[in-house]
DNA sequence: TCAAAAGTGTTATCACTACACCCATGG
DNA sequence: CCATGGGTGTAGTGATAACACTTTTGA
């Protein structure tokens, strides 16, 4: 039995993969491999199989894009526009994706014909792949400012330091290092390591690590280094 | 020209829409007019149809059940588990609504056999609308935190002892009435009106309105009253 | 030895919490 | 005249913001 009289859609999941160099943010791109807009860049997507949930769809799509396997993914929104899609109507639904741009396999994405783009020098981009970037950045950003997600683009152990510089890209603002420490750590959501990283001074910054177990109960009780007129209402 | 070898799907749209009958929140159900779950309770909801979008599809759908127009409406989040309607696969898109409960048309639902139950007593709901329901309970507790939204809930004029009813009832909790006031106000999103609202007390209470001038900028700067550990994580 | 980044404490201000009495009115 | 709900201020506490010098070490 079937619904009648009813017109059935193509459906998409588009994902919008942050990834951070240590300088500034980066959005991963492909060269769309097909008509219509083919070689242009566009958001890695493709359409929801009959058998798949949209997150398993987003899923698949990232690993064959990435090879990695357990990356932070989280549903943005559908976008529905009639004709957002010359060829044929799709409703595509938008993926946020956080990734460690250290861990990105070079190899896979020669298939294709990836790139990591700085978020202030964007191409232009298919559809309306500019505005899902746009409302993934402000979701980002929001909800950056209320939850611990930003170590997601980390490393598993990382420094003080490049948790400050990620916060201060996000939100394109300088933050004291001494409260920012102070309020890092009263979270308890950090371990301290006993090593060292030495790759950007003699010195060396101490390693930190999540601890999980506070991670998991402490996930709202962050916040907010962040200036209130820095924060855009939710896109959605 | 199409694109080839993909499976369509139907999409839908359904909606949580919320009421506040000055006392407790309340959820809009209908009783199912088709099979499968004929009878049974159900959000509203519809085919998307091929020249909508999915919020004209959304805005649709509430003015059919309710009649209004111009009604607080904001894309939730897909729901797409491959089984989740037994008859055919449906993606559906959930929206969340709020409502002033007394500007529903109670002649047009009776079309759809609508009716209002309190969130605490709601009965057994079709396919995942419970889930439904229950993200969008998390959505509203976490917007409501942050941002003046609940006044969708109220009459264009309304006083501060219904304000505080409604944060009260959401977060279930108690908040100082003095504190609640001087908050509310000095965000000065409120103008006070001339005349009182005498319906509750002898001495009635001034009604306000929200200046819309100051509620656009503001839009950011409200709140929040609500104690920490009563704010979950985003349900997405 | 010095340049470059890491690390660390104190004070002032602001926001939030707790708390209790008077006011206006209709019945 | 009194019961009911509306309205108002202050003091204490905790969180945030502003601020500068010392430490380490590889080149």
């Amino acid at each position: 039995m079937k619904y009648s009289n009813q017109k059935r859609l193509l459906v998409a999941v588009d994902c919008i993969i942050f990834g951070f160099d240590g300088t500034e943010y980066k959005l991963l791109l492909i060269q769309r491999g097909f008509a219509p807009e083919k070689e242009k860049w566009s958001l890695m997507g493709g359409f929801v199989q009959p058998d798949e949930s949209l997150d398993e769809a987003a899923t698949r799509i990232l690993n064959q894009l990435t090879g990695l396997h357990d990356v932070y993914l989280e549903q943005l929104q559908a976008f529905s526009k009639p004709d957002r899609d010359p060829i044929e109507r799709v409703i595509a639904v938008s993926y946020v994706a956080l990734i460690d741009i250290k861990k990105y396999n070079r190899q896979i994405s020669n298939e294709f014909h990836a790139h990591w783009f700085p978020m202030n020098s964007l191409p232009k981009l298919i559809f309306d792949h500019q505005d899902m970037v746009t409302a993934a950045l402000n979701r980002l950003r929001y909800k950056a400012a209320f939850h611990p997600i930003l170590f997601e683009l980390l490393p598993e152990k990382f420094t003080l330091p490049q948790l400050q510089t990620l916060y201060e890209g996000l939100f394109d603002t300088k933050i004291d290092k001494r409260n920012f420490t102070r309020k890092v750590l009263s979270s308890n959501i950090l371990k301290k390591e006993k090593d060292k990283d030495k790759s950007s001074s003699k010195k060396g910054a101490f390693y930190y690590s999540i601890d999980e177990q506070v991670y998991k109960d402490n996930f709202q009780n962050f916040l907010n280094f962040i200036p209130k007129n820095e924060l855009n209402p939710q896109t959605e």
